[in-house]
RNA sequence: GCGGACGUGGCGAAACCGGUAGACGCAGCAGACUUAAAAUCUGCUUUCCCCUGGAAGUGCGGGUUCGAGUCCCGCCGUCCGCACCA
């Protein structure tokens, strides 16, 4: 008689078995074995984990454990990346401690992991916000300050002036503050900055050994990075001692310059502005527009021409008016540029609109003429005109030329820039890493002394006011200089929680209690061998862990270079949405779904929305735990792994966990009713073990989609073969095969079936490679290219054998109707095509 | 605007180096078992036609090739990233 697979005793079961036995446990470091480290980005404790994280930790989980099956000494940790400011948002709408969110948030996630069957080591579980944690960060944050990575600066943030705290551009709408809906300002602080920006290079070329990430991720690494060699040369103010620097790539269009404008911002136009009060307005119009994308967009090329003029520098005698322009940004280059307009489109609509010059000095084609036409500016290759000693230069010769002319003659020399900043790091926050900071008025600047760390946060703090609850605190910024022993004053600023999230791998590798990590046990694991999370971490977090571990390696902590080796970047779960008529967003649960017909519970008509990523703000969540409690732990792992590529969105469906469901007691069934056969049925070892070999590299190419459609057709043939010794060793091999994928359902299976020990510790199966291929082959015959038959034959039938079996079969003397062939291709094993 | 990815049945998809398009799954249809339902099992399921067969077919239009979902050129569409970066 069958039974049904009963996931509510397995699951729990085979969990408490997996912890007793403790085989998730990572081994010494010492360990022997190849070393894999497997490791998804550890979540954020929002309260409830959802989908996307059971997708994300399952795709990791079935490489961990296959790893493991495969012989490897495997390294699957897990953690929480806990500061961060929904726990401070938590605290001023609920009244509790951000602290005691955040644990609770742990707590109930931590549960719901717990139900997947994760093969996680959880003793060496992290959390950012516990002084453990935080305290070996402010460790790791005054060695780079004592190495000069790290420095103070002022410098300009979006200010919310009601809620009296810094914004994050993403928290700046419409140039309103995202909570209060105040107007932000730009406000200059004092803050903290990480040198980044040292790296720049190292990190770009970097790029090109990663050849385990997504090229996706790489360019926009790339692009973010922002490489770009030109000059910097200067324009002497007329009538002045004066001059303006200018950073160009095309410093070969320099004889088609015919204006110089500088940011609104620059110090020279500040210092205009003093005695003109239309410039003035004019700075101010500037700095209002340009906060949204959109109005960036549609922003219109506006100058103010400040009545100066500058001579060009190859020809003094050429005046260059000066303006003022709003396209001009004072954060990258010099903060001012030369208008080239033949050759750069923003230089043209500005020409245009103030009536300037438009001189060719790249040749179109034939087009040759110092007068420019039309409204759209030529960037492309060409042949220098109307450039003096250039003409008939390339673009590259130019611009070699002219900077070997500047530098010769002095005003100017080659320099590359980059769009890359410096990493601001100051937040002005309680919910975050203290900065080890101490700030004495007699001793300036200071360290806190290692001794004196953690710097912790104190617990007694109140949200009831705007502004940051550290800097009101009355007596914890309070503090003795460490040099000068008088009163003094705790930096209030705290860390970027991207800081904390930049090394949590390394601790992950080694934790011990005295220092942030043990260099060579860390080495023993890292680079990460497979990293896991989604492509909205492509640039910021991935680009500062990169620097994170080169400055660690700069300063000799330890010795990689790049922290992940492979990175994979799963797609979103999604789901449709509803809205109810007046606009309110419903959750799946309150919705009925008849046919294309959607009504709310009561009947009401519900509007159905787009299939969007999984949110809370739009109710389109599907809390796993239902799922568990009706399906256990496999069906939804299975559904997480089945159909979609792992690297594209998957949409949730009801139906669909039904089906996995379904699937995961048919193979319970082979298991339950397995009996012994006798003799052996070749047909069933090749499916066994091309599924094995198959499966094998599906999971190693994490296109688990096809290693599930490998299981289906192993268990469809199983079900339909005949009773042998093949079909009982297959099934018993079976239990190893779905052990990564379907962990629980492999453990009831392995021991219904008598199998010693966990199925989980059992090695990989070996395949046999004689069985991966067929003694005979279907081959196609086409005519002209297309199909008219197909043969079975012997598979190492030569061409000439072929060729005769082909042109001798019913359907092609038919379909030739008495033509002679006039080429035959034969690509043995694959097809014959006959061109007649 | 710049950069990138993608486009295959009703749906999610597969197709390795250019070699039998649609594996596998979902949904659907028909049947078996059942008093009935659930569960399970069997079969069918790209479209069209003059249906023991044949034709067309991988967003559209061209090209290369004996042969193109796959390579090349040009469009169209969808999605993503960056965004006045000199």
């Amino acid at each position: 008689m069958t039974t049904r697979f009963n996931p509510f005793k397995a699951d729990g079961l085979w969990q408490k078995a997996w912890d007793d036995a403790g085989i998730f446990t990572a081994p010494a470091a010492s360990d022997p074995r190849p070393k894999s480290y497997v490791l998804e980005m550890f979540p954020y404790p929002s309260g409830r984990i959802h989908m996307g994280h059971v997708r994300n930790y399952t795709m990791g989980d079935v490489l961990a454990r296959y790893k493991a099956m495969t012989g490897h000494a495997v390294l699957h940790p897990m953690g929480w990346d806990s500061f961060g400011m929904p726990a401070e948002n938590a605290a001023m709408e609920k009244k509790v401690h951000p602290g005691d969110w955040t644990r609770s948030n742990i707590a109930a996630m931590k549960k719901q992991l717990k139900r997947l069957g994760l093969a996680i080591d959880w003793s060496r579980e992290l959390s950012t916000c516990e002084p453990d944690y935080y305290g070996q960060e402010q460790a790791l944050f005054l060695d780079f300050y004592k190495s000069g990575l790290v420095y103070r600066k002022e410098s300009s943030v979006n200010w919310d002036p009601v809620d009296m705290t810094v914004l994050a551009n993403e928290q700046v709408i419409d140039g309103r503050g995202w909570r209060s809906g105040a107007l932000v300002e730009k406000k200059k602080l004092n803050q903290w900055f990480l040198k980044i920006t040292d790296f720049a290079d190292e990190l770009l070329d970097g790029l090109k050994s990663l050849d385990q990430w997504p090229d996706k991720v790489r360019l926009m690494q790339e692009n973010w990075i922002g490489k770009s060699k030109g000059l910097n040369l200067s324009f002497n103010l007329v009538g002045t001692h004066d001059a303006i620097d200018v950073f160009t790539t095309r410093p070969d269009t320099l004889f088609g310059a015919s204006f110089v404008a500088i940011a609104a911002d620059h110090p020279l136009a500040a210092a205009l502005a003093e005695n003109a009060p239309r410039l003035k307005d004019f700075i101010e119009d500037c700095r209002r527009g340009g906060t949204t994308a959109a109005e960036i967009e549609t922003a219109e090329k506006k100058g103010f021409n400040t009545g100066l003029s500058v001579e060009h520098p190859l020809d003094s005698s050429w005046h260059l008016p000066v303006y003022v322009a709003n396209f001009v940004l004072m954060d990258y280059g010099t903060g001012a540029v030369f208008g080239c307009p033949a050759h750069d489109q923003r230089d043209l609509d500005f020409a245009r609109k103030y009536r300037l010059p438009v001189r060719r000095v790249v040749a179109d084609g034939d087009l040759t003429d110092l007068e420019f036409e039309g409204d759209t500016a030529y960037t492309g290759p060409g042949q220098i005109v109307n450039s003096h000693w250039l003409n008939g230069m390339s673009v590259d010769a130019a611009k070699a030329a002219i900077i070997a002319r500047a530098e010769q003659d002095g005003f100017g020399e080659g320099q590359t820039q980059y769009r890359l900043r410096d990493w601001g790091v100051s937040r002005q926050r309680y919910w975050g890493t203290p900065i080890p900071i101490i700030h004495c008025d007699f001793c300036g600047v200071l360290p806190v002394p290692r001794s004196q760390l953690p710097v912790t946060l104190p617990e007694d703090v109140t949200f009831d006011q705007p502004g940051n609850p550290l800097d009101r605190h009355p007596t914890w910024k309070h503090v003795a200089c460490p040099n000068c022993k008088e009163p003094a004053r705790r930096e209030t600023d705290t860390l970027d929680t991207f800081a904390d999230s930049s090394w949590y791998f390394i601790r992950f590798a080694s934790q011990p209690d005295d220092k942030p990590f043990d260099r060579e046990e860390a080495e023993a694991w890292l680079p990460v061998g497979q990293y896991i999370g989604g492509i909205e971490h492509a640039i910021l977090h991935l680009l500062y862990a990169r620097f994170w571990t080169r400055a660690l390696q700069r300063i000799g902590k330890i010795g990689i270079t790049e922290p992940f080796a492979a990175l994979f970047t799963q797609g979103m779960v999604t789901h449709e949405t509803y809205k109810s008529q007046d606009g309110a967003w419903l959750s799946p649960e309150d919705v009925k779904i008849a046919g294309d017909a959607v009504t709310s519970l009561d009947g009401a008509p519900v509007i159905r929305g787009r299939i969007e990523k999984m949110s809370k703000s739009k109710k389109n969540v599907v809390d796993p735990d239902p799922m568990f409690d009706q399906y256990g732990a496999d069906a939804v792992r299975w559904f997480m792994l089945s159909d979609s590529p792992p690297e594209r969105d998957l949409e949730w469906s009801e139906s669909g966990i039904e089906g996995t469901w379904r699937f995961v007691n048919r193979i319970w069934r082979l298991f339950d009713t397995l009996e012994d056969g006798q003799g052996a049925d070749r047909s069933v070892d090749q499916l066994l073990h091309r599924a094995i070999a198959g499966m094998a590299s599906d999971i190693e190419a994490l296109t688990f989609n096809k290693a599930v459609a490998k299981v289906h057709e192993l268990v469809n043939a199983l079900e339909k073969a005949p009773a042998s010794a093949s079909r009982t060793t297959a099934i018993r091999t079976l239990a190893r095969l779905i052990s990564p994928m379907l962990p629980h359902l492999a453990e009831e299976g392995w021991a219904c079936m008598g199998g010693a020990g966990l199925v989980a510790t059992q090695a990989w199966p070996e395949h046999d490679p004689s069985l991966l291929v067929d003694d005979e082959v279907t081959i196609a015959v086409q005519v002209n290219g297309k199909l008219r038959d197909t043969l079975t034959v012997a598979k190492d039938l030569d061409k000439a054998g072929l060729e005769a079996l082909a042109l001798a079969s019913d359907k092609i003397i038919h379909t030739l109707d008495g033509a002679a062939p006039k080429k035959v291709i034969v690509v043995p094993g694959r097809l014959v095509n006959i061109v007649a």
